[in-house]
DNA sequence: AACGGCTTGTTATAATATAACATTTATTAA
DNA sequence: TTAATAAATGTTATATTATAACAAGCCGTT
């Protein structure tokens, strides 16, 4: 049986907020949390979301710079991500669908590329900001 | 007939470097180009690169903070781009694939949010790097 | 000419991310 | 257990990406 991941110090403070946050948070504003507890330099954030997104625990959103926790139980490695983000309030909702995740890992596309990973953002308005 | 719309002085700069380029450019790599032609700030190449963006002319690689031409003849309006990117030689290709295009317009989540745009971006080895 | 909209020019600075190097802690393997 | 190795940490400095704020110019319309 595999063993969960121990995650070091810096990892679990990071992984913590990020988790207990309602939105997706941005490096530096992690770094401005976890000062009060001991962590003082970006690098030490960067290095700490680094292994985390390794690991799958969290995600990045790359048109926001911005960092979430994964939402699928399980998620050990990331290969396959999906979401949909609000344009107005900026909610960023991880989407778990597994007919859109079959759709795209087995998408071919005509170069021959073989693929090992994606990532999709959706852009829209959400339910409240529509 | 619409007009083809016309780019000002900085924008067709920017623009045609982008579109000579081999593959995805950053940003201050195009303004170390645009600065022997009078451009001297970062924000000149910003203006230029948001304008052009807006207009469907390039697109932004978000995961490598680099934009590209866009391949799609006529396209004018950036709602829907996918592309793949070489984990080694990070060549990029724009996925121009109909039944994609047509997938993604049309998925719908179960938050009820209504998706005006996306973006995807499969990673992998390329067929020369594989 | 006067107005409005867009584009440009310019300086400064904010926000995001990594390099380089020294040290410490944890894990493995003899 | 101890030496070797790998992983994580701490620290200073700096690179890279992007925007704020304000002044001025260009161009089409009225």
């Amino acid at each position: 049986m595999a063993q969960a991941q121990i995650l070091s110090k810096n990892q679990q403070m990071v992984f913590q907020i990020i988790e207990k946050a309602k939105g997706p948070l941005k490096a530096y504003s992690i770094l401005y949390d976890v000062q009060k507890k001991g962590i003082k330099a970006p690098l030490q954030v960067y290095r700490a979301l680094d292994k985390l997104l390794e690991l799958g625990k969290i995600h990045k959103i790359e048109s926001r710079n911005a960092f979430v926790a994964c939402k699928n139980s399980n998620c050990e490695i990331t290969k396959a991500t999906a979401f949909s983000i609000c344009e107005k309030c900026e909610k960023v909702t991880e989407i778990n669908n597994s007919k859109l995740t079959n759709y795209l890992s087995n998408f071919q596309d005509t170069t021959g590329m073989k693929y090992s990973k994606y990532n999709l953002e959706f852009f829209g308005l959400c339910k409240k900001c529509k």
